[in-house]
DNA sequence: CCATCAACTGTAAACGATTACAGTTTGAGG
DNA sequence: CCTCAAACTGTAATCGTTTACAGTTGATGG
């Protein structure tokens, strides 16, 4: 591979002027034409481990989650992928964890400056993330909630207004015997989800009990299906919101498998609005949390803050919005 | 941050041997306890970028594909991802293209080394990606059919059989009037399952005409939603394979609204098999392409590849599977 | 034609690690 | 107690850039 000093060599010059028209800064026309011809000629590209080292910047952007089979985050990644993609950050992803473990060991090798921020929406709820991301000595930006004790740019969804959404759309339909199916409450999701619902429940004068909240093991649509096992259970109960849409997309299941109808037994409402939600039969009403746009958010919080790094830290709210499809309005 | 000469100062030894302990070559025990100590003490990590500069190697491998919307290539990168955890190995995601000319501009970068191998899955058949590939001084895997000219390691679906498998399964329910809804052309994807389609038709004596062939613009659920708005035209044909599982939802969506019956008036075939088949109502019948196994040999490939720099370049076949559910043979 | 100053260029010192090579220590065996 | 080899350690060069600083060039105006 050729080094800046072959350029140098075959340009006539030295090496710090390569440097300059590379860097753009002034550098005469004549020996400016003749650097780029000498980088033409020979092929080269300046070599990122070294400029990385010298400047202190990888120009690299990680983006840390839990799930990538999680549509949700697919959208997430796309966003950042998006406004990053006009910048001069590359990403990284660091996903498919399996545990906590897996994200502490990587927390953990952040400090080795391979990449000049992260990028984190972690849905474990675990002090030892928190206590790992407020020692971290880079730009971080935390998608979701924030957790107690951590000042850094964050971006995320009002999620009790979404299940507010959903449970005043059920009561105006006159729904009024309301579950929840939640994901695991280890999840920060999930506890939040469980909070808003039962806060929802009380203000609405609405019955609440503890067979109200339904715990399944994941936010998969297995695990909705699995769920659900007993009918007689389920019929006590005329709308369900689930955790998030393919929780959702398995009680339908079990619900067409039993032949109990969607909406005029039982009302259905998912999370995320995935585009699962507009396929499935009858289309599935959600609370849209803007995933999208969310990771949008983050990488130009990312962005701003890699340009201003004093700047103090800025939290954004994104608003839910509610898409009524069939699962509680027979079209 | 605590560079290694910091290290070494409090352990009160030289460099050297820092670094002969964080790498495992041997030191007396004493020296390594101190050294151990020194770096617990300091919280000192290893300057990733330093490293790379000196070994020539950058821990990191780039994964570049089109799109990821695509839950296809989620799977994909679920399972190199996984491959590549247990490994030193980071993972760069090059995504989000939105045209060749990207692709170009990514693919001339490669050459400052900020990656050791690239794994790559390009659509668009485009000679000067094929050419820039072949100029790559790295390891490359490439995800998908061979273009010509190129020798690289290499991991693809039989897309052939899966198209003879799901016509010889449309046989079998007695079907003879095949239609292709295909993706763009202009990927090799489509032109793939184009050429696979005509010749399985020909080989099973089916009729084929121009019309057989339905060119969506996009492999998206809603290029399939408005590539079949003629219904006398669809009611010609008793079955359609769709070029992925999307574009089928969106045939299916089209039906349901129009009441063309799925199975009974037209049998319905996507390919993937992702999860939303098994979630559409009627179920979809796919050919799965397996991709999250695609994935996961390819990262293996390159980290074999990687361990062995000179052995020669591997093509590996996978073999499609035909998954049959409701959409051609009713429950 | 010279002085002056702005504009450009080159020299050399970093950045933080790895590693060849030579020097030192250690311990076993006589 | 000495010898010798094996095992360890330190010195210093190196990877490919960027950039402060000093030196050079060229243009301009008098």
């Amino acid at each position: 591979m050729a080094t800046i000093g072959a350029v140098a060599k075959q340009a006539g010059v030295s090496i710090a002027s390569v440097s300059r028209v590379i860097n753009g800064t002034a550098a005469r026309a004549d020996t400016e034409r003749r650097v780029r011809a000498a980088i033409q000629d020979l092929g080269y590209q300046p070599n990122s481990a070294a400029r990385a080292l010298k400047v202190r910047q990888s120009e690299q952007i990680c983006l840390s989650f839990d799930d990538l089979s999680n549509p949700a985050y697919v959208l997430m990644t796309r966003g950042v992928g998006q406004a990053l993609s006009s910048s001069k950050y590359r990403l990284i992803l660091s996903s498919a964890f399996s545990s906590v473990e897996e994200i502490v060991k990587h927390l953990e090798t952040m400090g080795r400056g391979f990449a000049d921020g992260l990028i984190i929406s972690p849905i474990y709820a675990d002090a030892r993330i928190t206590t790992l991301i407020s020692q971290l000595k880079m730009p971080v930006v935390l998608v979701g909630t924030m957790p107690e004790g951590l000042d850094v740019d964050n971006v995320y969804v009002n999620s009790a207004a979404g299940v507010d959404l959903a449970i005043d759309h059920l009561i105006e339909i006159g729904r009024k015997r309301i579950a929840l199916i939640n994901g695991p409450v280890t999840t920060n999701p999930g506890r939040r989800r469980k909070a808003a619902f039962e806060k929802a429940l009380k203000k609405n004068k609405l019955v609440f009990s503890d067979a109200s909240i339904i715990q399944a093991d994941a936010f998969s649509t297995q695990a909705g299906f699995e769920a659900v096992t007993n009918i007689k259970e389920l019929k006590k109960f005329d709308a369900i919101i689930c955790a998030n849409d393919q929780l959702a997309a398995g009680v339908m299941k079990f619900c067409v498998d039993n032949e109990i109808d969607i909406p005029s037994d039982i009302a259905l409402i998912g999370i995320d609005n995935i585009e699962l939600a507009s396929l499935l039969r009858p289309t599935l009403t959600s609370v849209d949390l803007r995933a999208e746009e969310r990771g949008q958010i983050a990488a130009n919080l990312m962005l701003n803050r890699l340009a201003n790094p004093d700047r103090p830290s800025k939290q954004i709210e994104v608003q839910p919005r509610l898409v009524i499809r069939q699962s509680t309005v027979a079209s």
